[in-house]
DNA sequence: TTTTGAGTTGTTCGA
DNA sequence: GTCGAACAACTCAAA
């Protein structure tokens, strides 16, 4: 008789086209096992904790009551787990961030015998497969899209797993939670329905209006594997090509930081470590400012309120937001990208950071360093006639129209700009400046 | 090796 | 209000 195995879900909670999942039921008997590590869960931040969570009860249920939930260092944990069911093999589909990616290597050796299987991973392209004639890994996304499409990805698998074929453990309870969005492997196919029955057709302008449900809402079920990439890929038709990208640019972050785990923490641009921040007194307040959602500007307010409030935030606003707090408050970047991922519930570490770098400058874009957004002309340009704005910013929902975003026409209540626009992007054009070679 | 073409998401200025 | 050019010139990828 072959030993059971067990499937180690950690970013792929879902049943559906799940790789290491077949993998080992190809085996045989599988117990479902997760693992609630506190070197995880510590810095998620409480919203994406509490989306764990449902995603967890939500897979459980779908397990029928059958998910083994343990808590301790899976180094520990998952080789007393197998050794109590007798295991002869631990699946798991491969988590590419440095923590994981550490942390498997530890697992593995703890398990000494019992073998350790990584299966796919959260992309439809395992970070590292794409590569240039060289050898070398691509720096710039355009060219890493092209090999990413030729290289292609297998096609969703159909099969699932026979219910007779699981087996359960008695474990500890899921901790008590309630996300404000509905989290799962079905509230996820069904955003993916809504997203194609609507928003997609107009994806190429619509994505772009936070006053509008222009985008896929799925981040946080991508985040999670609620839903693998591989799935959406295969549903979409050729005109769908800039949702494409947007999936592509996930693969490209993910690619980037799996060869440079460092990037997580340091500018990918080396030369940027001599770039002048301000970090004081008046910058903290500024910064504190900006987590509030008062620094007089309204789209950007807006867009801070609209993380704290729904622990989310449009991707447009997320690069007004973001181009406000490096290029007009010269604060660093990781100090955005820390509260980010304090709040957002489908904060992800490789997409994350590398937005903010390329933000700031001195990430993967060659772009023109140049590039710095005006918080009031795209705040006209993309919420025309105000209704984002005052969707958040309770103050401002007496001012009619496009006016909430003319800053002589604000009431008295609203917060002065902490900063001149102008005189920022001035400064920051001189800094960058300073450390061009 | 050298050369060539191209690079997510922008802003401002002046006609 | 709308449009094209200038911004300033670097780095990457591939022929």
């Amino acid at each position: 008789m072959t030993p059971p195995a067990i499937i180690w879900f950690r970013r792929d909670l879902r049943l559906s086209d799940h790789p290491a999942l077949l993998a080992a039921a190809d085996a045989g008997e599988v117990l479902p096992l997760f693992v609630l590590d506190d070197r995880l869960l510590k810095p998620s931040g409480e919203p994406r904790r509490r989306f764990l969570y449902d995603c967890l009860r939500a897979l459980d249920h779908d397990l029928g009551g059958r998910l083994h939930i343990a808590h301790g260092d899976p180094e520990q944990v998952v080789p007393q787990v197998a050794a109590k069911i007798g295991a002869g093999s631990v699946h798991v589909s491969a988590d590419t961030a440095p923590y994981g990616r550490e942390r498997d290597e530890r697992v593995q050796k703890a398990l000494g015998d019992i073998e350790f299987v990584r299966t796919g991973s959260p992309y439809a392209v395992t970070p590292g497969r794409v590569r240039k004639q060289d050898g070398e890994p691509y720096r710039v996304f355009t060219p890493f899209r092209r090999a990413w499409l030729d290289h292609g990805w297998r096609q969703p698998a159909k099969s699932g797993v026979d219910s007779a074929q699981w087996i359960s453990l008695k474990g500890k309870k899921i901790p008590a939670a309630k996300s404000e969005f509905p989290a799962g492997e079905a509230a996820a196919l069904e955003a993916w329905q809504d997203f194609q029955d609507g928003p997609l057709a107009d994806y190429d302008t619509g994505r772009d209006r936070p006053d509008r449900a222009g985008t896929s809402h799925l981040s946080a079920y991508l985040r999670w594997g609620c839903v693998h990439p591989r799935t959406l890929l295969a549903d979409l038709k050729p005109g769908n090509e800039t949702f494409r990208s947007e999936l592509a640019w996930r693969e490209f972050y993910a690619d980037v930081l799996w060869h440079q785990p460092d990037t997580a923490r340091q500018n990918y641009d080396r030369k940027f470590d001599k770039f002048q921040h301000d970090t004081g007194k008046t910058a903290q307040q500024r910064f504190q400012a900006w987590c509030e959602g008062k620094t007089g500007y309204p789209v950007v307010d807006a867009g801070m309120r609209q993380l704290l409030a729904e622990n989310w935030m449009h991707n447009r606003v997320r690069m007004i937001v973001a181009s406000f707090l490096v290029k007009d408050l010269h604060v660093p970047w990781w100090w955005g990208a820390r509260h980010f991922m304090r709040h957002l519930i489908d904060g992800d570490l490789a997409s994350n950071q590398h937005n903010w770098q390329w933000v700031a400058g001195c990430g993967t874009d060659a772009a023109p360093y140049f590039r710095i957004f005006n918080p009031i002309t795209q705040g006209e340009k993309f919420d025309p006639n105000g209704d984002y704005v005052r969707k958040y910013v309770p103050e401002l929902r007496g001012v009619q129209g496009k006016n909430v975003h003319k800053l002589d026409k604000l009431p008295e209540q609203y917060p002065a700009p902490v900063v001149d626009h102008a005189h920022e992007r001035r400064e920051s054009l001189d800094r960058y400046d300073a450390i061009r070679t």
